[in-house]
DNA sequence: CGAGAAATACTCGAAGTGAGAAGGACACGG
DNA sequence: CCGTGTCCTTCTCACTTCGAGTATTTCTCG
């Protein structure tokens, strides 16, 4: 930076621009009883109050984005910041003009991902907080958070394709067969436990063997499953496909 | 809305909240002479003056994200905005609350590609801009953009795999050699030519025939190539794989 | 006219995929 | 305690895809 700059900042008058906010969104998932599952807040204020909404906030003004979407998803929700296995990314940016009433609102969006999240606990600006079922959600969601919800959904569902996400899904050891629970679960549909078998196993890095076995066989019979972590993979090489690729190409 | 909206709005200052600006930058490729080369403008105006950096600039009041991004680019460029083959689409945000001195700036970068696209030409905030080769370019970049840039390269990089988007660096009409070319610059190694020829046509909606050839052959010798336009498919598949990935996956 | 270059097609072995089935190990209900 | 059914895990087989190399033909250039 030179001097020009600190001259120039001197004058500078940041309420010359046209008044916007930014917020953050989150959309979190995790897995219960087999289902995928997304947190909701119930608005406990205006605008659209009492409406179902996605955990959200304004940004602090010293506060980075992650780290608001961190805050926000806590404050809300009392889901712990600090979850050890808390995976949590960018979405996209929602930036309508007309989409909140108050102002012009840009809000970010974040996509967040757990094992096991204990039930929520409604924050100050939530009536109530919810982990509500992708298949049985409260309609309308309110602004534009059904769309950001979709594009989120989007997001994970290929995102098991080529990342080793699904093991966010999962405890710190798990088997395959939980592995592929989480596929079946948030692509919806069946997949070939043979075959699948095989496949994650191929996959350099995406998941390494402890050596142990599960203490039972499963709920309802079978032998006692091998138990593995998370490997170092980034990237999976070769991709895990959807079945349903082809028919969704055009 | 309820009544309670109503109430809760009139009552409403958008200045109670923290100041922030949301600008808009561009990320845009193109291919001259067989190099990627990134649009870039040289700031006219403090901080961070004569600078190189992305075009791009703050979102008006009543203005989708979007249409900002396209405005900026032909604002500051005169790369028009309803050039036909453009194609825009949202990469990521940057919000660091010191990316830039001026104040707290939310910025929303977008990314372009286009074919042949012309001698761009200085606006107003810019004291020139030029398509710049992506293996010489000025450094530093102005404030973050050296990372938006790469992020942006990193998205342009593997949607050539699993989107028709190599389509759009070249004319209405190609051949097969031209679309491989695409990919050999955006990847930056070469590929087998027999391969990749086989593959484009095996995957379905990629590309389809004109039923033409052209008029000469290559530069160098060679027999006329057949010519194809873009098919109707929206994602590749079998995707078209980057030789290199697996050696990047963890 | 000859040499070199490029578009396209073909071949071969290696690797990956979907579908099915087999072999055990285990839970659970009589 | 035994039978039945579950389901983890491993195999097999046919089919597709892939990388690498080669062949053929057609063109440009000198």
């Amino acid at each position: 930076m030179t001097n020009d700059d600190d001259d120039f900042l001197a004058g500078y008058d940041p309420r010359a621009f046209p008044p916007v906010a930014v917020t953050v969104d989150v959309v979190a998932f995790t897995i219960r009883d087999g289902r995928l599952h997304v947190l909701l807040v119930r608005r406990a204020a205006p605008p659209q109050q009492d409406a179902w909404a996605l955990p959200g906030g304004f940004v602090g003004e010293w506060e980075d984005l992650p780290t608001a979407a961190a805050r926000e998803l806590a404050e809300e929700t009392g889901v712990a910041t600090a979850h050890r296995r808390l995976h949590l990314e960018q979405l996209a940016t929602y930036g309508t003009p007309d989409r909140d009433p108050r102002m012009r609102i840009v809000s970010v969006a974040y996509l967040a991902f757990a094992p096991h999240l204990p039930d929520p606990v409604a924050g100050s600006d939530a009536r109530a907080a919810a982990w509500m079922p992708m298949d049985d959600l409260p309609t309308p969601l309110a602004f534009d958070h059904a769309t950001i919800l979709a594009d989120g959904l989007d997001r994970a569902r290929s995102k098991l394709e080529y990342s080793p996400l699904a093991t966010r899904f999962v405890g710190e050891e798990f088997t395959i067969a939980e592995l592929r629970a989480v596929y079946e679960t948030v692509w919806g549909e069946p997949l070939h436990a043979g075959n699948f078998h095989r496949k994650v196993l191929s996959v350099p890095g995406f998941v390494e063997s402890t050596g142990a076995t599960t203490e039972r066989g499963g709920a309802r019979g079978g032998p006692r499953a091998k138990l593995y972590r998370a490997g170092d993979a980034q990237l999976l090489h070769p991709a895990l496909l959807m079945p349903s690729r082809e028919d969704t190409v055009r």
